[in-house]
DNA sequence: TACCAGGTAAAAA
DNA sequence: TTTTTACATGGT
C-alpha cells in the first residue's frame, strides 16, 4: 500500500527527520532519505517509510507500508493518522516563527531551521516509557537500555533481510518480570516502574485521553503514577502529547544548551532557564526542540 | 579511577 | 518535616 499525504506548509521533511538520523537504537530510523519505523495496524505491526517528493513550501510526503496484503481503508486512515502523528504534520509554524520575533537568538534559530517539526511518538505510553528510561543517566545508557527492551519485548518484523521491532505494547511489558527488565539494564526501581505503568495501561489506564488536558492537569495526572515527577511529565508531553508549550525547565542537557547560545556557555539554574523560555511562551517547547537541532546541526548564532 | 549524565522515591536525620 | 542516599550504563 502507499499513499501520498500534504503536509500543511512549512515542512521541511529531511530536516525533521534528521533527528532519526544518528542510529541511536530507537525504534524510528531515517537514512538515504526515508524514515522508517514499525507501527501498528489493527493490531498487526506494519513498516512504515516516508520520504519527500515536495518542497519546503510545497510540502508532499510518499508514505509506503509493508507488508503490502491485506490492508483495508480503515488501515489506510490509520496510517495517516499516524504519519501525521509522527511528524505533526497538522502543527502551523507561523505563529510560533512570530513568537520568536521577540528574541534575537531564537529568530535566527527558526530562520535557519525553517520548515523544522518536532516528532511524536505513536503513542503516549512510549513516550512516558521512553521518559522514565532516561531519568538522571545519560541519553546514550538509556537508549542503549530502550535498544535491549525494544529487542526483548517488541514485535519483530523481517522484511528485505532486517530486522525491525516495533515498541513493545503494555502487555507485554506488564508480564515482563522485574528480571528481565533489569536485564535490559534498568535499576530494579525503574524496572517496577515501568511494569506498573504498563499493568496500569493494560488495565484501562487511557493515557492517550490526557492529551486534551491543560498542562497543569497533566503534570498531576502523571505524577500520581509511582516513578513519575514533573520531569517526567514534561518530557512525556513534549514527546508523545504534542504540547508545544511543556518546558522542563529543570533538565540538564536542556540548560546546557541553553547557557551554551544564551549564556556564553556559563552553566545556569532552572530558574534561569525559565527566564530565558518565557519570551517563546506558548511554544517554549518547540522553541526547546529548536535548540536541541540547533546545537546538533552545530549552528552558529 | 572517579565522576557525571535530560530524576525519583525511600531512608535517614 | 527536611536532607541524604541508592540506583543503572556509558563516556571522559
Amino acid at each position: 500500500m502507499q499513499l501520498i499525504l500534504d503536509p500543511l506548509p512549512p515542512f521541511d521533511f529531511n530536516l525533521s527527520a534528521q533527528i532519526f538520523s544518528n542510529g541511536d537504537g530507537r525504534i524510528q530510523r531515517y537514512e538515504d532519505g526515508v524514515f522508517s519505523e514499525i507501527v501498528r495496524l489493527g493490531g498487526a505491526p506494519a513498516l512504515i517509510r516516508v520520504s519527500s517528493q515536495g518542497t519546503v513550501a510545497h510540502p508532499r510526503l510518499l508514505v509506503m507500508v509493508e507488508p503490502e496484503d491485506a490492508f483495508t481503508d480503515y488501515d489506510k486512515s490509520i496510517v495517516e493518522a499516524v504519519v501525521a502523528r509522527l511528524f505533526n504534520l497538522n502543527l502551523d509554524l507561523l505563529p510560533f516563527y512570530e513568537a520568536a520575533k521577540s528574541d534575537r537568538i531564537m529568530l535566527q534559530i527558526t530562520r535557519q531551521l525553517w520548515g523544522l517539526h518536532s516528532p511524536s511518538t505513536a503513542t503516549v505510553f512510549e513516550a512516558l516509557v521512553d521518559s522514565i528510561i532516561e531519568q538522571q543517566i545519560s541519553l546514550k545508557a538509556a537508549w542503549s537500555m530502550q535498544r535491549r527492551l525494544i529487542e526483548a519485548f517488541g514485535d519483530a518484523l523481517n522484511l528485505a533481510g532486517r530486522t525491525y521491532f516495533a515498541f513493545p505494547v503494555p502487555e507485554k511489558l506488564a508480564a515482563a518480570t522485574i528480571e528481565q527488565l533489569r536485564a535490559c539494564g534498568l535499576s530494579g526501581r525503574k524496572a517496577k516502574y515501568v511494569q506498573c505503568v504498563a499493568k496500569l495501561v493494560q488495565d484501562g489506564l487511557d493515557l492517550e485521553s490526557f492529551q486534551s488536558w491543560s498542562e497543569e492537569k497533566i503534570i498531576e495526572e502523571l505524577s500520581r503514577i509511582r516513578g513519575v515527577g514533573v520531569w517526567t511529565a514534561e518530557m512525556t508531553m513534549i514527546r508523545g502529547m504534542q504540547k508545544y508549550d511543556a518546558f522542563p525547565g529543570d533538565d540538564i542537557g536542556l540548560r546546557r544548551i541553553i547557557a551554551h547560545y544564551y549564556y556564553e556557555g556559563k552553566k545556569i539554574t532552572g530558574d534561569e532557564a525559565r527566564r530565558t523560555a518565557s519570551f517563546w511562551s506558548g511554544w517554549r517547547g518547540l522553541a526547546s526542540f529548536y535548540l536541541v537541532m540547533a546545537e546538533q546541526l552545530k549552528i552558529v548564532i
